[in-house]
DNA sequence: CGTACAATTGAGAATCCTCAAGAGCAGTGG
DNA sequence: CCACTGCTCTTGAGGATTCTCAATTGTACG
């Protein structure tokens, strides 16, 4: 194995409330923090996991990002999310034990590993957990419709200012700057996961920056407008 | 209360492979079938439940179908999905236990209501439930994510054919013909869920007949030519 | 300093949308 | 039985957005 097992910090993480032990009394934390192996770092580009692997685990990220793709024949791929700390990747393996993505680091990143058996064992001891289990089920679900909600019928100014928004309440949750953080993906990236081209990303990105909305600079963005940025996701609110 | 209480029959359900009792015991199926609430039926167009409704229960498809939709301030729908007879329906609110979508029936249908708090119950005391539970979850998101997938970066034909090539899959598994079938759902319908207009699904549906891969007869549809169907939804997988 | 890669910018082309009219079908009432 | 209304769906023509192809600029790193 090309980790290092040793007892994880759940009960002293920062991230705890975002992650599986919310919501849990100090002693379950202990017992979820038991079967938690940390991984070692990932770096950039390096795979987590491969589209078709069996899954043994679900991982949590710890630090650094993640993106997501499905590979169609032609060996292309199709951007399905990205992951910031605190969020867990690999649940869409629960339906059959197979990875149905390819996960890799956008960055330097590191997660925490919870092996399925363990933790389904977990859960049926700690019904508390499982409430929060299926809370980040929930979540994940309904994360998926506000993608759907993205890429259907929306211009490509309109998914833009959503991408923004979306890791901007991200990053509020997480303690950082809501209005000020750098772009962990590529133009690339960003164009493929929101079904546009990386110069329809680039222009649109110019635009935004033209009207004064936001201020970009390779990979930092500022906010400047967050209202009027909301205003240009649902254009008839304003109207 | 709008309901009839009466003993739901998941041990003789035809669906239950496909639903919730799929890998349990005869007993924990009974178990099961004691919680379930059978609803009275639904008509047209009425409402199974409402976006932002406190969640009490979900709901798994007996009859019929449904569409699940997300409205923005404007009132505008966006549909995230449709719902065929033995899905589960509402996992959405399992994140804050409000609906985040409305979702409403397509034709006649009826529906068994799973109440949470004693779903949850039975989990913990069912660790096969709670394993199916998580299966069905994360088919949910697997599911979502072929709708992402199908909604980036895809033409107007890839999508009419990728949507007819998931019904068909989907009636396959309920054991019905894979190659013709009805559309319960009208076209304005399929252009919001693919993110086109409706005139653009009434032509890109002529052009398959055209070419001769289906025939469209307003909600009938036959596929004639299976395999170039899924040739068009990869079109690099032939060349 | 030069290479490799990422990002921007420009011009023309293709796809899809918008607007508009017409066809098909179901239900109602004379 | 047939016309009438309302609705869904289809078909056509022009226009807008986004894509494709191409060249240029900018940045990181050896």
């Amino acid at each position: 194995m090309d980790y290092k097992v040793h007892q994880a910090s759940c009960p002293s993480c920062k991230l705890a409330d975002l992650c599986l032990p919310y919501g849990l009394q100090k002693n379950e934390v202990q017992q979820l923090a038991a079967i938690v192996k940390n991984k070692r770092p990932l770096q950039i580009d390096e795979l987590l996991y491969r589209q078709g692997d069996v899954s043994q685990s679900l991982y949590a990220v710890k630090a650094g990002s993640f993106r997501s793709f499905i590979l169609n024949s032609e060996g292309m791929e199709q951007i399905i999310g990205f992951y910031l700390p605190g969020e867990l990747i690999g649940l869409d393996a629960l339906q059959h034990g197979q990875y149905t993505c390819s996960t890799v680091a956008l960055e330097t990143a590191s997660v925490c590993e919870l092996p399925l058996s363990q933790l389904n064992d977990l859960c049926t001891k700690i019904p508390s957990l499982q409430i929060q289990m299926n809370r980040i089920l929930g979540k994940e679900i309904s994360s998926d419709h506000d993608k759907i909600l993205l890429l259907g019928h929306r211009s490509a100014k309109e998914r833009l200012a959503t991408f923004l928004l979306m890791l901007s309440t991200r990053y509020l949750a997480l303690g950082f700057s809501s209005t000020e953080f750098n772009l962990s993906m590529q133009r690339q990236h960003i164009a493929n996961f929101l079904g546009l081209t990386i110069e329809t990303v680039s222009r649109q990105l110019a635009e935004l920056g033209k009207i004064g909305v936001i201020t970009v600079r390779q990979r930092g963005v500022q906010i400047n407008d967050l209202k009027l940025l909301k205003a240009i996701v649902e254009p008839c609110s304003v109207s």
